[in-house]
DNA sequence: GGGAATCCCACTTTTACCCACTTGATACCA
DNA sequence: TGGTATCAAGTGGGTAAAAGTGGGATTCCC
C-alpha cells in the first residue's frame, strides 16, 4: 500500500462518502435492468451496484421496501427514500378519513420499511416482506419506473414468460399504454 | 450509587432528554412499517423502536391514542402529541354547531388519551381502548400516514388479507387514489 | 386499603456493525 | 499474449449493543 491510496481513503472519509462501497463511476439517473442475487440466512441481500449508483449520495439514507402485487404475483417494491417521502407528502394532502386512502395505508404504507444500506452495499429485507413475496435464496431485482422490484426467482421467470406470451398474442399491448 | 450517576440523571432531566431508550440512529420522518408486539398483563406494550425514532425528541411528550374503525374493523389510532394538537387546532376552525363535527367529537375526540412512554419504550394502553379494539395478547402496530394504528393480530391478519384480495381483483385499485 | 399506574431491574432475542474471504473483470507489464 | 496485480462486487460469519419482555417494588389516587 502506497501513500496515494491512503490519501484517497482519508479524502473519501472526509467528503462523507455514503455508507457502502464507494464508487468512482458516475451516478445513474434511473433504475435499469435486472440481476439475480442471493439472500443470505440473515435476510440480507446485496443491492445491485447499478441500483446503488442511482441512489448516489442518497445511498446513505437507504431505501424503502414494501409489498405489492404486480400482475397477480407478490413482490417487494423498493424506492429511494426521498422519492418515497414525496409519495408520503402527497398522501398527507388527501382527506384524512378517506376509505380509499385507508386501503392504501393498510396494504401498502403499513408494510413499508426503511432499510439502511450496510458497509457492504447490502439491505436487510424484513422477515415479513420475505415471507410475503416468498423470497428464499435466489431473488431477482428488476427496475421499475419509480424504483425497483424484488422477486423470488421462480416467480419472476414465470412473470416474464407470461409477459412475453401476452405480447406475442397482442402486438398492440404496449400501444394501449398510450405513449 | 455515586455522585456522577446522580449528576447525569438530573442533568438529563433538566435538558429534557426523552424518556425511553436513547437511540443513536437518525430520526425518521414518518411512521412506517408494521410489527407484532405482546401486550402484557398490565396493559403495557413496547412502542416499535422505529416509531419511537419518528417521535424523536417529541418522545418525551408521549402519544395520543383513540379508537377508530378502519375498513370496518375496530382499532386503536395513535399520533405524536403535536400532530394531534395540529388536528385539534384545525377542528377548532370548523363551525362549532356542525352536527358532523359533533359526531367526530363524540366518537373520536372523546376517547383520546395521552399516554406517556416509560423508560423501556412502552406505553400503557387504557383499558377502555384495549376492550374496544379487542386487544388481547398479540397486537400489531401498523403505520398510517398521520400516525399509526394498533390492532388485535387476528383482526389485522383478516384486514390485510382482504386488502390484498381487493387489489388482486382490481389491479387499478390504487391508481384510483389519484396519486 | 385496594387497584392502578409508574419506576426500576433482569433476562432473552434480535439487530447493526464490523471484519474477512471469494470471484470475476480490468489494467498493467514484461 | 500470458501472467499477475488490483479492485469492485458479492457473500459469509462473529460480536457488542439495542430491542423487547417479564416481574417486583414503590407511589399515587379514588
Amino acid at each position: 500500500m502506497d501513500d496515494s491510496s491512503l490519501d484517497e481513503k482519508s479524502e473519501a472519509r472526509e467528503r462523507s462518502i455514503p455508507v457502502g462501497r464507494p464508487s468512482k463511476r458516475p451516478p445513474h439517473t434511473s433504475f435499469r435492468g435486472n440481476c439475480v442475487h442471493a439472500l443470505d440466512d440473515k435476510g440480507r441481500v446485496s443491492l445491485p451496484s447499478e441500483f446503488r449508483r442511482v441512489l448516489g449520495d442518497k445511498e446513505q439514507r437507504g431505501v424503502v421496501l414494501t409489498n405489492y402485487v404486480s400482475e397477480g404475483s407478490r413482490c417487494v417494491e423498493g424506492f429511494a427514500l426521498d422519492s418515497w417521502e414525496d409519495f408520503e407528502a402527497r398522501l398527507r394532502e388527501k382527506s384524512r378519513f378517506s376509505s380509499k386512502l385507508q386501503r392504501l395505508e393498510n396494504f401498502y404504507l403499513s408494510r413499508a420499511s426503511e432499510c439502511g444500506i450496510d458497509s457492504n452495499g447490502r439491505i436487510l429485507v424484513p422477515a415479513y416482506l420475505r415471507a410475503y413475496a416468498g423470497l428464499d435464496k435466489e431473488v431477482v431485482f428488476t427496475a421499475s419506473i419509480h424504483g425497483f422490484r424484488v422477486w423470488d426467482k421462480r416467480v419472476w421467470d414465470t412473470i416474464f414468460a407470461a409477459s412475453e406470451q401476452a405480447l406475442l398474442e397482442n402486438p398492440d399491448l404496449f400501444a394501449d399504454v398510450d405513449i
